[in-house]
DNA sequence: GTCTATATTGCGATAGAC
DNA sequence: GTCTATCGCAATATAGAC
């Protein structure tokens, strides 16, 4: 194996297992092995199993395109809403395992939590919460709405979806197929409602 | 210690521990000293760790007053999805750390999640489905609105709310004195929408 | 940089006394 | 029903050869 490999062998390899069974729910003989690499490797290259971890994290977010930028450089207030939802599916559908680390730090969190999932997402509400007032501004929105409410309601939407899919993938179609139509109704129900 | 108080001791205080940190994250001796019981009662009582966290997840759901049932005893068609958002906030108040375990299990499974945790959350989806098929007939929906994408979006409002609460603390007011403008915020926008 | 071999610790579980 | 003591194993991590 040429030299490097041995690492980035590691970081592919651990990424589903971590993201499947947490970091507790797998053993540093496990992750070596799905590598084909030597165990003693992961505290040579990375310190230790959380190292492991961390880069394994870290390697995610950093693929991911900066969301923010991308709101902000839109002009139409509610269409960075729609940008916002639309890029989350890409994100989903492209990393599979992102929103499992989300959720899992979420609830049970480690070491990476503070410094990588916490800044992460308070970065994205952040800017939710910038383009509800800029919406406001422009009278687009009612005025009579919390922001934080709001842009927690279209942010769950979109979210939730993705995390109940492997209880409800019997009773709705979670299918890349109709995420056109998903993102749709998603900003439908967000700028109309449900009543006729 | 009298009769049985080992058994409910073990699984009141094992309650926070397995849902900060997980089944992996938590040892049995850290379970039995938390109860103040002898390491032993565990196996004794629940056949080992796996036995008490179906236990205490056990327990968890059956707390729960029947969800269902109170929805759909209830005529007003769109009155059964505030009484669904709004028994969910008592619910996760009342119960802190049942999100905990839902998200847990959805992103993490154990062998709890087909048996205990799916069944529940299909349970609740299949109610709110029924509910808008009620709208439909009733004709106080749009026609156009996809039955799960509607109903799915509704439950991620409420649900990601509570979800993201360790990380939008410092962003968002999460106290249980807004839970009732919160209801009324997330019932306002999937009714009439956020537009003017 | 990668291997083998091993040190060390902590794990879950239980046998057996009371 | 509860305890002590311990078994057997798997865990992470590393020393040292190559």
């Amino acid at each position: 194996m040429s030299d490097g490999d041995c690492r980035d062998n590691l970081i592919a390899s651990s990424l589903p297992l971590f993201a499947a069974k947490g970091l507790n729910g797998v053993s540093v003989r496990e992750l070596a092995a799905a590598a084909g690499v030597n165990l003693s490797m992961i505290s040579y290259y990375f310190g230790g199993k959380e190292g492991l971890y961390a880069a394994v994290l870290t390697d995610q977010f950093a693929i991911l395109g900066k969301l923010d930028e991308l709101v902000q450089r839109e002009t139409d207030t509610l269409r960075k809403f729609e940008l916002y939802v639309r890029a989350t599916v890409t994100r989903y559908r492209k990393n599979p395992y992102l929103l499992r680390f989300y959720t899992s730090e979420l609830t049970n969190p480690t070491a990476s939590f503070e410094t990588i999932i916490k800044p992460a997402i308070k970065n994205v509400v952040q800017t939710l919460l910038d383009a509800f007032a800029d919406a406001l501004s422009h009278e687009d929105f009612r005025a009579d709405l919390d922001p934080a409410d709001t842009v927690l309601a279209l942010a769950g939407m979109i979210n939730f979806y993705f995390l109940l899919e492997p209880a409800t993938a019997e009773l709705v179609d979670h299918s890349p197929e109709r995420d056109e139509e998903l993102v749709r109704h998603i900003m439908d129900i967000f700028t109309r409602g449900v009543l006729k």
